[in-house]
DNA sequence: CTAGGGTTAG
């Protein structure tokens, strides 16, 4: 399965003052990083740096007598690559071709990762045809080029095809590029135990592995998590191979850090970082932007900014689009549309994903009218909502009981080609239980026919909470027994949200047979799973478990929310909880609960 | 001499 963005997020940890006052002190006294934008020694060919002159020169280049050596085209074909143009340097190799101009290999892979890069990967191979036709033998460039075009295209069957035909039939010597590629397509399907096994082989094949394919498994590590496994492979690199790493590699293992909310030992990997000379980058600051904006700290965040401004860092979209959803996450709606509003006079274009965030805000914030308005402007500036944008309309349509408008932009996406995820799914499923139709919900569910949707846990999750909050008990336990008959694994969400179910209803004794039996089964019940039948004990007058939860909590190191702290005063206060549990109550409240007074 | 691989945002 290739990696997709988890529907529901981890439980992470707040940073707390220390870790992030430290962070900004640190960065904001060590030495600014030093910056070299001339390139004294380049030519006109690749000195290009826009479209026109390219155009202009290669019509120049075509009309002179004798023609320049195919050297000089491949220098203006990489300057229109490097600008990004993939299509106006295809057009230039086309006419490169048709004009018999000179080609060599090395035009040929410029032209395929062009190709590549549109995610054209087949007229790519179509370029490897005619390399054959013109007696051009296609070498290590080629064959990589196409590799990572697969790649890029998820074609990570075929791709590993290619990888064993080019070592099987010898088709060229694969180098440290190749081998790189191909775990790169291994960890983004998340095999990232093959790619390990892969690195190993190609040190075997006495093809040394650097830097970057270390990297690649290392950031695909940290983006599933596995943070510790990404550091046993940094030490491994560093120590045992002595291949010092690079900013990327400090930059995937803080981001992992921080997602992880791990913000004390993502602080130290900075301060690391900077004993080894390595600067952070604009993406090292984006990085630390994103996860505090994500913690609602946009002061923080802000400080950050200016910290890279001083830095010499020029904040870019990607730092505004974080900061923006900052703001929108915290309803701070007029702070977020300022910045957006600020983004043109900044030289900044705003993207899908810019829309779809402010967007988002005005639905969180229950503005829908304003919501539809972005909406709308995203066509307007001929830019195409995507899957995320459309579930973030139907989701605030759906919380508005704009059952009818979101079940016509449901239709409109599909007919403007946008394939709906399972995400949108979860969004509609659980849209339609608030609004009062499970039933509509489930049958929805059984006609979606998707096979990966009805095997989705999370999927199953939300229809249980949402028949349990319409009160429909048996839709919520008939989907219960379903899943299992269908083998799939019921998860901690599950059985807390079925727990929660039946303590609604006054079952307090179902409740707690699947409260043993979810332990029982491997599964072990969380810090919200205790809340939960905790507050059904309380409100059905049903005490005789209530320490023995408590005491398991403590145990287990868990702690009590505020929600749950503060019933369980009341029940203290009327006597219906001996005050004797008072101390172990103290013992589960967190420090965040006692520092606010409230 | 020119060509291929690794990091951040909804």
């Amino acid at each position: 399965m290739i990696r997709t963005k988890p529907l529901q997020p981890a439980f992470k940890s707040k940073p707390n003052f220390i870790t992030h006052s430290f962070l900004l002190h640190h960065l904001s006294f060590s030495q600014a990083s030093l910056h070299s934008n001339s390139f004294p020694n380049r030519s006109k060919y690749e000195k290009v740096n826009n479209l026109d002159d390219a155009f202009n020169l290669f019509d120049e280049m075509t009309q002179r007598q004798p023609l320049p050596s195919v050297f000089k085209f491949n220098q203006l074909l990489t300057a229109v690559t490097k600008m990004k143009h993939f299509s106006s340097s295809l057009y230039l190799f086309k006419q490169m071709c048709v004009n018999r101009l000179p080609i060599d290999a090395c035009s040929m892979s410029i032209a395929i990762k062009c190709c590549c890069r549109l995610h054209r990967t087949n007229d790519g191979f179509a370029v490897l045809g005619s390399c054959f036709r013109r007696a051009i033998v296609p070498n290590v460039f080629i064959y990589s080029t196409l590799l990572d075009g697969l790649v890029i295209e998820d074609r990570i069957v075929e791709a590993e095809r290619l990888f064993k035909k080019i070592i099987k039939h010898k088709l060229c010597e694969p180098d440290v590029v190749t081998f790189s590629t191909m775990i790169k397509g291994l960890c983004k399907f998340g095999n990232n135990d093959i790619a390990i096994g892969l690195l190993r082989l190609m040190d075997e094949r006495g093809c040394k592995p650097c830097v970057v394919a270390y990297n690649t498994i290392i950031d695909s590590l940290c983006k599933d998590k596995m943070i510790d496994d990404a550091f046993k492979l940094f030490k491994e690199m560093v120590f045992d191979k002595h291949i010092l790493p690079t900013v990327i590699t400090y930059n995937s293992l803080i981001c992992g850090l921080c997602k992880l909310g791990r913000w004390d030992e993502a602080s130290k990997m900075l301060k690391e970082m900077e004993d080894v000379r390595i600067s952070p980058d604009l993406v090292t600051f984006n990085i630390l932007i994103d996860a505090y904006s994500k913690e609602g700290m946009v002061d923080e965040a802000e400080a950050v900014v200016k910290i890279m401004v001083e830095r010499g860092e020029c904040p870019d979209l990607v730092t505004y689009n974080s900061l923006i959803d900052g703001y929108c996450l915290r309803g701070e709606m007029t702070k977020a549309r300022s910045l957006f509003d600020s983004l043109t006079s900044r030289g900044l274009n705003p993207n899908v994903i810019t829309y779809s965030s402010l967007l988002n805000g005005y639905c969180k914030s229950l503005k829908i009218e304003e919501a539809m308005l972005v909406f709308h402007e995203i066509t307007r500036k001929r830019l195409k909502p995507d899957v995320v944008t459309y579930n973030n309309m139907i989701q605030g349509l759906l919380r508005a009981g704009r059952c009818g408008a979101a079940r016509k932009l449901f239709d409109e996406m599909r007919a403007q080609g946008q394939i709906p995820n399972q995400c949108t799914y979860g969004i509609i499923l659980d849209g339609l239980c608030n609004n009062q139709q499970v039933e509509e919900a489930v049958s929805l569910f059984h006609l979606a026919g998707d096979s990966k949707l009805s095997s989705n846990i999370v999927v199953y999750n939300i229809l249980i909470d949402g028949a349990s909050k319409c009160g429909k008990i048996d839709i919520a336990r008939a989907l219960f027994h379903d899943l299992t008959i269908k083998g799939l694994q019921p998860n901690v969400r599950t059985y807390t949200v079925m727990i929660g179910a039946l303590c609604g209803e006054g079952l307090l004794d179902e409740a707690k047979h699947l409260f043993l039996k979810m332990d029982k089964s491997g599964c072990l019940p969380d810090n919200v799973t205790y809340r939960v039948l905790l507050q059904g004990c309380l409100k059905n007058q049903k005490y005789n478990d209530v320490e023995m939860l408590l005491q398991d909590m403590d145990g287990r190191g868990y702690s009590l929310d505020a929600t749950t702290l503060s019933l369980l005063i009341d029940h203290v206060a009327t006597g219906s909880v001996d005050r004797s549990m008072l101390k172990l109550i103290g013992r589960l409240v967190p420090k965040e609960l006692m520092d606010t007074p409230s």
